[in-house]
RNA sequence: GGGGCGGUAGCUCAGUCGGUCAGAGCAGAGGACUCAUAAUCCUUGGGUCGUGGGUUCGAGCCCCACCCGCCCUACCA
């Protein structure tokens, strides 16, 4: 058994989450949680919104809200979001909490100490009306190269020449359309070639691993031959304060919003840690080197992943070339795996809020189950390349591999179970066949376990039904619906039990993929309480009002995960009583096919 | 410009160290069965493995060039 952090990705809360977003990030670290959990691991699973930088302030001006209003907006949109979907953090917050400031704060200035921040004068954007810093993205003019007129600030999209803001005849920003005003600014700069070695080191270690993805290890070492000291302030009045005299006082230098995002793993931690009355808690995930560490992500956040926050780790540590030494936090682990998936496109295209070529996460659950959409992403979702989310797909898989495969399974055991005994009958002697089954379904736990524990996800829930198709074939093999006559009675009792068990089985092998119908399932075998624990919202007081955006109190997700059950065969209690099931799960009526594409077109 | 990924049966995709690797699922066709949301089970696949070279006894799998699609390039997973 070990301890396993599972830290996922920060959802930026600039407006509601689609399902693109929790097909890269949400569901497989939902289902490797779970997996580890009942394979005897002890899981910490945290993560939050991510709620400062650029965007969120525009998205906040163009509302005529506050920053603040729109992130608490937002931020409850995509708790409910990832709650209703079953995602089981154990602690799911936000980065305006006091608690993450002090954090991050802390590892500022643990970094600071040891000679890893340097300042620096750039040459910068900045909006002459609100004094903010003008990224570069957010500036058009004509293109010097080409002569286009809608070139952004950091390329033009008509040469593809890579420019810099300042080359642009006519610059001007996207955000209101005046012209940007460039001035000299002094920033903190994280010195990444000062830590490019441990940085190699570090990466060199985990590819001599061979668990990381192919794509996301070579893409980090190709990263690092060319390192470049980063800014980590920002001119910007949204954002965690410099923890430095003279710095803090001044309200429109902040931290980068990526400098904060990735200390959130951090911060959730303690903050779990504290709200759990045992403070220093925390410190078994982060400071024993035997622990283990997961970020789950999608392929555009894999840089500051196995880069920039593996970077900022071992600055606080003080092991880059400068030296240093730990602050209170101690000697912080790094990343054992980076699992990062890729896109997920819709109906060929990418997925585009502004476009509304959208599914969001609420719109797609308001009409369809959690666990069809948590199949679909698992069974078809972008794991090791882009993967196409289609209506049509989704119907097709929704209704041949659930409900027809599975929820049937399901559905013909408790009907016959009902129809003939009203309960879990005793099994009499076993024949082959039983005891072939009964073992196939047991070597599941190996082949569907070894495969989820190495986030093979779409190969892990191909294989358990797989297990699910050979159980049918087992009811068709055996014929239990035809033993009528009571000479039969004893063996249709013991096909009837061996199906129950297996079901049972299945189940449990599918649990960190479908939690939600594997307590439907459960109940209908004459299973008691709850399988698998489910997350919940819960308002929770700040912790630490003297620091923050000033919250008083918030939504965060967490459970009691306690009572997962074990990655085994759990035998089925003879006796339990089964009565006529209602399905599983909803088929799916062609139409809505058409429905859902009309809805796009609007 | 630089970097990465992908191009395998109608569709969606597996193919780890080069030698049963030419596969799975779905769709389609035929059959069996009726417990089940007409669900299940069995049988049925000859596709230049993007193109052209090369290395090798042997290459989807290695190398080179090219074509096509997608993505990243540091503030939208």
């Amino acid at each position: 058994m070990s301890k396993v952090l599972s830290a996922v990705a920060w959802p930026y809360a600039n407006g509601p989450r689609h399902i693109g977003h929790v097909a890269g990030f949400g569901v497989p670290s939902d289902v490797f949680s779970r997996y580890m959990r009942m394979a005897g691991h002890d899981v910490l699973m945290v993560s939050g919104t991510d709620e400062h930088g650029t965007p969120i302030l525009v998205a906040a001006d163009a509302a005529g809200v506050t920053a603040r209003e729109l992130a608490d907006t937002n931020n409850a949109l995509i708790v409910q979001d990832l709650v209703d979907l079953g995602l089981s953090y154990d602690l799911f917050t936000r980065t305006t909490t006091g608690n993450h400031y002090r954090v991050v704060q802390e590892l500022f200035r643990g970094v600071h100490a040891n000679g890893y921040l340097v300042e620096q004068t750039t040459y910068g954007a900045i909006s002459p009306s609100t004094g903010r810093t003008l990224p570069d993205r957010y500036i058009e003019g004509t293109c010097p190269i080409c002569g286009y007129a809608d070139a952004r600030g950091d390329q033009c999209d008509n040469c593809g020449n890579q420019l810099d803001p300042t080359d642009l005849l006519d610059p001007r920003s996207k955000i209101n359309g005046e012209t940007p005003e460039f001035i000299e600014t002094q920033h903190f700069f994280l010195d990444l070639p000062a830590l490019a070695q441990a940085l190699q080191d570090y990466l060199g270690g985990r590819e001599a691993s061979g668990t990381w993805r192919p794509n996301v290890i070579k893409f980090s070492l190709n990263l690092i031959e060319d390192l470049k000291p980063r800014a980590m302030t920002r001119d910007i009045d949204w954002g965690i304060p410099v923890p430095l005299d003279g710095w803090r006082e001044q309200s429109a230098k902040r931290l980068y919003v990526w400098f904060d995002a990735v200390v959130g793993y951090l911060s959730a931690s303690i903050e779990w840690a504290r709200r759990l009355g045992d403070p220093e808690r925390w410190r078994d995930w982060w400071n024993d080197p035997e622990a283990l560490s997961y970020y789950f992500m999608g392929k555009d956040n894999i840089v500051f992943h196995s880069v920039i926050w593996p970077a900022e780790l071992l600055a606080y540590n003080g092991a880059g070339e400068r030296g240093g030494e730990a602050g209170e936090y101690g000697t912080l682990n790094l990343p054992t795996e980076v699992v990062s998936s890729e896109y997920m496109t819709m109906e060929s295209k990418q997925f585009s809020t502004s476009r509304g070529h959208v599914i969001l996460v609420g719109d797609m659950l308001s009409r369809y189950q959690p666990d069809a959409l948590r199949y679909y992403i698992c069974a078809a979702g972008p794991e090791t390349s882009d993967a196409d989310f289609t209506w049509s797909d989704f119907v097709l898989r929704t209704n041949s591999e659930l409900v027809a495969g599975w929820g049937n399974l399901v559905n013909r055991t408790a009907t016959m179970l009902a129809k003939n005994f009203g309960e879990i009958p005793a099994a009499g002697a076993l024949e082959p066949v039983d005891e072939t089954i009964l073992a196939t379904v047991r070597a599941g736990f190996d082949s569907v376990g070894d495969l989820v524990g190495r986030q093979r996800l779409r190969a892990g829930i191909a294989e358990a039904m797989r297990v699910v198709g050979e159980v049918n074939k087992y009811l068709t093999v055996t014929e239990p619906y035809k033993m009528k006559d009571e000479s039969q009675r004893e063996r249709l009792a013991t096909v009837l039990h061996v199906a129950a068990q297996c079901v049972v089985d299945c189940n449990t092998l599918l649990a960190p993929f479908l939690p939600h119908s594997a307590n439907l399932v459960h109940a209908a075998l004459g299973g008691e309480g709850e399988f698998m624990p489910m997350p919940r919202i819960e308002t929770v007081e700040e912790l630490d009002t003297d620091n923050g955006a000033g919250l008083a109190t918030y939504p965060v997700i967490t459970g009691d995960y306690s009572a997962t059950p074990s990655w085994q065969s759990h035998p089925v209690r003879v006796g339990a009583p089964v009565a006529k099931p209602t399905p599983i799960f909803t088929k799916l009526d062609p139409s809505v096919v058409e429905e859902e594409l009309a809805r796009l077109e609007k």
